[in-house]
DNA sequence: TGATAAATAT
DNA sequence: CATATTTATC
């Protein structure tokens, strides 16, 4: 009964100020299983056949994002050239230049990624053991800086990272389509549609999969470059 | 069923 | 924007 969700697209940035990598959506459990992507086949989402609706970006609910380790190392990274005075969830985002990216996403991983932060300060020198809750931040190196209460002045930067500076040649290596799971094949499945891609403007090649696991539909962005 | 991650609400 | 709470996923 909440018709008020469209307005996801409100916070897209404008074309002129992304940045846009090539993302890759792929399903959660071969993004984090494996290292590699891979694209199933086209590069637009199912669309029935003769169907006159669509444009379904607008009403439908977005599907929960799946936090890579290359996401979040993209995140850390666009943390430590802002600074943490900076570092709010806007800059962020807007740094990280990653399509499909909103600044919901970004302000829910800040505040958890503040809090691992806190975390490790009390466990410092001591046991820094994971407990297999901090593996995605685990997974990316936490700068000096971010541990330092009054560290830096304010005027620093780390570095410029001008979006567009870091441009790798993103691979898309979308040859092989990705293997059908086991439980392929959900009996019961809405299909939803990529919102963002359609608007880009031809900037990014990103590639759009829905994919049901089990049954929920999870949306996976894959940065296949940088680092 | 519980714990964690992400989303959503305040 | 930060924090708290709720919801979804593992």
């Amino acid at each position: 009964m909440r018709e008020e969700e469209s307005n996801w697209f409100e916070d897209l940035p404008s074309p002129e100020e992304l940045m846009p990598l090539s993302q890759t959506l792929i399903s959660p459990h071969l993004a984090i299983a494996f290292d590699i992507t891979n694209s199933s086949h086209h590069q637009f989402p199912l669309q029935p056949p003769s169907a006159a609706e669509d444009e379904p970006a607008r009403t439908l609910k977005r599907p929960r994002l799946v936090w890579t380790p290359q996401l979040h190392k993209r995140f850390v990274d666009a943390v430590a050239h802002l600074g943490i005075k900076n570092a709010v969830p806007k800059t962020i985002m807007q740094l990280m230049s990653v399509d499909g990216l909103t600044r919901e996403n970004v302000a829910s991983h800040l505040q958890k990624y503040r809090l691992y932060l806190k975390r490790m300060q009390g466990l410092a020198g001591g046991s820094a053991a994971d407990s297999a809750t901090d593996h995605l931040f685990a997974s990316s190196p936490v700068p000096p800086h971010f541990l330092h209460p009054a560290a830096r002045p304010a005027s620093d930067h780390y570095l410029p990272f001008v979006p567009g500076l870091q441009q790798h040649r993103n691979h898309l290596h979308h040859q092989q389509h990705m293997a059908v799971p086991a439980h392929f094949g959900s009996p019961r499945n809405a299909h939803f549609e990529l919102p963002i891609l359609s608007r880009m403007g031809a900037s990014v090649p990103g590639y759009v999969e829905d994919v049901e696991s089990g049954g929920r539909k999870v949306l996976t962005l894959f940065p296949a470059g940088d680092d």
